[in-house]
DNA sequence: TATTGTTATACTCTATAACTATA
DNA sequence: TATAGTTATAGAGTATAACAATA
């Protein structure tokens, strides 16, 4: 007998599912306004890993090279973030969150964190065990992906 | 003393976090190709609930009025979904989606639950076990909202 | 010559304001 | 007059192609 193969843990079809549906919860939960997706992604980015090229920046959130040069110029004008020079390479650009940027990402994880508070604070408290149990394990799901 | 507060069991803080990433994840697993995100979502609406009115669809979706109709006219211009008359009031406009439509999503969920169930092969079973523990409880969060 | 980034251009998406049609 | 939807217009966001600068 083979081994117990992941489709009999979790079935693959239900799983995909849930998965549209809360993604579908997570986008309302936290709309663009001042800045795009892509735009507080790229911020976080920044904030989780410090400085990074603008290519490294690019491939991470799977937008273009002059994709990416276009939305670090909007967060450079709305001052979220910064271009800086490379000593060692005249081409490169690198960019940094700055503490306006630092304060945006604040603002809106303030938001989410309230709202689903909420939402939880009104499931059986059985489902937020099962959730918070979960919590670790979605972490490591999450951090599968290049480094989102 | 008061009874075990939210805040107890789920860390606000650390559950944003992770949801942060998850939702990061979540949107380079599925990336806009040929229909944007609320197209996507307006679809799978369509599919759950059946036909709905525009303006229905707009509140659900969060978009304005006539931001939901250029959305419905490229639906409809893709095949997608179909605009119907309302007998009863000559005002109203029912959207449907159509078969094409339902196939999309079905090809979406496809490409999704596999590249998710080839990320969780890659976690510890209890990671996996944890995840699938807590799928209701995840599946009945995302209903909360109007309904995504 | 290859790499890094920008500029030029076009298309999708979505908003606000003004409009049309039905109730 | 109020409601349902559309049209007009503008701006954000992102792609591909062509370009400039540095290695």
């Amino acid at each position: 007998m083979p081994r117990l193969a992941t489709a009999e843990v979790l079935d693959r079809t239900e799983f995909a599912a849930a998965v549209e549906r809360l993604f579908g919860l997570l986008r309302r939960l936290t709309p663009a306004q001042d800045v795009s997706l892509t735009g507080v992604s790229t911020l976080a980015n920044l904030e989780r890993g410090g400085p990074r090229r603008l290519t490294e920046l690019a491939s991470r959130e799977g937008v273009t090279q002059p994709g990416m040069t276009q939305l670090v110029s909007r967060l450079e004008r709305d001052g979220l973030a910064r271009r800086t020079a490379d000593p060692s390479d005249g081409r490169v650009v690198v960019v940094e969150v700055t503490d306006a940027g630092r304060e945006l990402l604040r603002q809106r994880r303030l938001v989410r964190a309230t709202r689903l508070t909420e939402l939880l604070a009104t499931l059986p408290a059985e489902d937020e065990a099962a959730i918070a149990a979960a919590l670790p394990a979605l972490r490591r799901l999450a951090s599968l992906l290049p480094p989102g």
